[in-house]
DNA sequence: TATTATGCCTCGCTATACAAGGTATCGCAA
DNA sequence: TTGCGATACCTTGTATAGCGAGGCATAATA
């Protein structure tokens, strides 16, 4: 589907701790789902979601852990995010944010 | 209500090609019609908008024209914009591309 | 005459998506 | 054991665009 950096420029922040509020995730796994989670309409691309990471981390709103992959699975140690309290509040914030955005949208588009 | 950057940046040309298919318009007045549509939540800058609706007309989705105000309403000369044909196209495709878009965040947003 | 609203514009700062490139580890097949 | 693909992490450079801040001109109004 290949959405335009202008659009996705937004989504990136509340995705990724909605995410991380249902279970800790490590970024490759996030990429991987949020282009199942879409059907492939959102492509995301690794060089944008670890620099993101990383600055949600340095604002303290996810922390890490490096952590050995089960064995039942295999592969290299990843690190996995946690979402922490001051996430938790901003991704309260920021859900309705992108509900009050999008609308507002829609109100003008639709000429109301 | 004062929304991030990241959120409007997708959607200043989609709002600007729909208000220019309802009719010409200047931009000193689409500012105060976006946010008077908006109910004030959508608070555009001129700074953001002169700058887009020459990228607008230089990539030919809209076309201007120097014009009188009204002797009704009187004030100096506007600069009116109307939107041609390519930029009709470009519209139908990107409010498509923006409930596509927005629908696949609500996907991932709800955990689907 | 001074002020306010209208109406246009540009410069500089900043933030960030993404392409491109790199490193390391593991399982598996030739 | 060597090679390869998948997994998993990272950084650098480029381009773009919102917007604060400033400026200019014109018209109505106080």
């Amino acid at each position: 589907m290949e959405f335009p950096e202008e659009l996705v420029r937004g989504s990136i922040v509340p995705i990724v701790l909605s995410l991380l509020r249902e279970r800790p995730m490590y970024g490759y796994e996030i990429v991987k789902l949020v282009n199942a989670r879409s059907n492939g309409a959102l492509e995301w691309k690794e060089g944008t979601l670890y620099p993101a990471l990383h600055r949600l981390q340095a604002a303290g709103k996810i922390k890490s852990q490096w952590r050995d992959a089960p064995d039942a699975e295999g592969g290299r140690k990843r690190k996995y995010y946690t979402i922490t309290p001051s996430g938790l509040a901003d991704l309260g914030q920021k859900v309705d944010e992108w509900s009050n955005f999008t609308s507002a949208v829609q109100k003008v588009l639709r000429g109301a």
